[in-house]
DNA sequence: CAAACCTTGTTTCCGTGGAATCTATGAGTT
DNA sequence: AACTCATAGATTCCACGGAAACAAGGTTTG
């Protein structure tokens, strides 16, 4: 029998330090946070990417991403774009200092995951690690479904 | 060659919509949040708990802390008694209503974890999910020392 | 085509948690 | 003992993100 309540306790305090160890590397040594980051890199793998797109994306809310689109559009790093489809919504796209502001922490993000997972794991143990979330990930998609809300 | 983005956008994803489900799930099925939950659950392990030692086990700020416990105590679930070893900081213990609270809450926590995790995978692959969880968290805390700040 | 409903996004308001500051106590040095 | 420095916690201030309310456009149904 697994103890759930440890590996629970492992998961979301190795996500917390995980996630503040990365902001804090990626203020110091680039010019973005990491919430900005992850943005970004939904931005630039989607075309025509909407808010929705994103908040879906990162599981969080459309009011928080609209509000962080702002910031990243404040400092001149993404651009909303009228959506001819669909004139709800914008399509927001990444401005040419906003690639290469995203180009140069990404290094940054790549090299912090490399030194705090990359080379902590073995090959085959970073597999089955990989595996084992991406199950655990759609097995909340089902479960979502039948939740209200 | 592994896809450590990918790995670190699954982990940090499931454990955004983990939390999120067993939060709600508690405030539906009990009287506990998850932030108040884990908080006790400290407690209620550590003899002599002090503020401190909850925020080290959390992987948060002793200020942060110190409001949650703040709120815990209004709400009669614990309480802070004079620490004789040292007058700077209490002891916090849970009173008989919190630990009534953190029995109900343990047994409705347990569930949603066995629903989402202890479900979907198998005893092995928790088992390996569980090695590989501790073993990067045991890497984090060394280099954590060589972190300035 | 109108009415009802749904989808997308923005904004307002609020709770939470962090950083910084302040207070009190303890430990170490002279 | 007096001074300095470190530690524990509380408090203040602020930034972030969620919920809810709102606006506006789209979709469906009669």
């Amino acid at each position: 029998m697994a103890d759930l309540p440890q590996l629970y306790n492992d998961l979301v305090r190795f996500e917390t330090e995980l996630w503040n160890a990365v902001d804090a590397r990626l203020r110091k040594d680039s010019d973005l946070t990491l919430a900005r980051l992850e943005t970004m890199r939904v931005i630039a793998g989607h075309n025509d990417c909407r808010v929705f797109d994103i908040a879906d994306e990162l599981s969080v809310t459309v009011g928080g991403i609209s509000k962080i689109v702002d910031r990243i559009e404040a400092a001149g790093h993404c651009r909303r774009r009228a959506n001819p489809e669909d004139r709800r919504s914008s399509i927001i796209e990444l401005t040419p200092p906003g690639r290469k502001a995203l180009t140069e922490a990404t290094v940054v993000f790549e090299d912090e995951l490399e030194l705090r997972i990359g080379s902590v794991l073995s090959e085959s143990a970073l597999k089955q690690l990989g595996a084992a979330l991406s199950k655990l990930r759609a097995a909340q998609r089902l479960t979502r479904k039948t939740d209200q809300r």
